[in-house]
DNA sequence: TGCGTGATATTCT
DNA sequence: GAATATCACGCAG
């Protein structure tokens, strides 16, 4: 047993620009409860989608619908969007509420329940290798078994829990241009993916 | 390197 | 309403 009580990464910090947040939750621990079981993985990959003036952000020019609606509550819920045909990926909505801003969790290393994480994702038949997982946004939320039913959860309090871990330190912090946003003009270009330096379960394209 | 796959947004009638 | 274009991806090959 550790020292030191895990403690959740406060609701109010979540609260804050999407960049702060999505560099701040590298090294953090992502614990789903599923059926009374914990999984957990240590956040190693992250992008920011900054709101309204982010051509990328599903919230782009304050575009509200039926899908991107829970990015409008306050910080700290869980965004959660289905994506070519049978992908999911999952969302922490930051900011104040009415802003539309959000970080999406790229990558992580499991921690517990890995075993459990291999079978949702159908790799019990041989040895994965690292990033095989949960690198990427999609390989995530399925090794997790999140899909649209936790869209607008609250992270905190049941099947999504954010824990603080320890921060990574700065010359291990990569910037660089998020993941298959082409179409968004200048904001193509924006570093806001955040990842480890040299961390193995980060997605592809590797960074740099 | 292609492409599945279906929800979503956008643009028509 | 209906047609159409697009997509914050992953896997086969």
């Amino acid at each position: 047993m550790a020292h030191h009580e895990a403690s959740p990464v406060p609701t109010a910090s979540l609260r804050r620009p999407a960049e702060r947040v999505a560099r701040e939750l590298l090294g953090a621990t992502l614990v789903r409860r599923l059926d009374g079981e914990i999984l957990s993985l240590r956040i190693v990959e992250t992008e920011a989608y900054v709101g309204p003036e982010d051509r990328a952000c599903h919230a782009f020019a304050g575009r509200r619908t039926a899908r991107t609606e829970v990015m409008f509550l306050a910080g700290g819920h869980a965004y959660v969007y289905f994506v070519y045909g049978m992908h999911h990926c999952l969302n922490v909505v930051t900011g104040p509420a009415e802003r539309g801003e959000a970080v999406l969790i790229r990558a992580g290393e499991p921690l517990e329940g890995a075993e459990t994480m291999r079978r949702l994702r159908g790799l019990l038949d041989r040895a994965p290798r690292p990033g095989e997982i949960a690198g990427g946004p999609a390989r995530l939320c399925q090794a997790l078994a999140i899909d649209r039913t936790l869209d607008g959860v609250p992270f905190g309090t049941g099947e999504l829990v954010l824990i603080r871990g320890r921060s990574i330190e700065e010359r291990d912090v990569v910037r660089s241009p998020r993941v298959g946003v082409d179409y968004a003009g200048e904001a193509a270009a924006w570093a806001l993916r955040f990842s480890v330096k040299g961390n193995l379960h980060v997605s592809r394209p590797r960074p740099g």
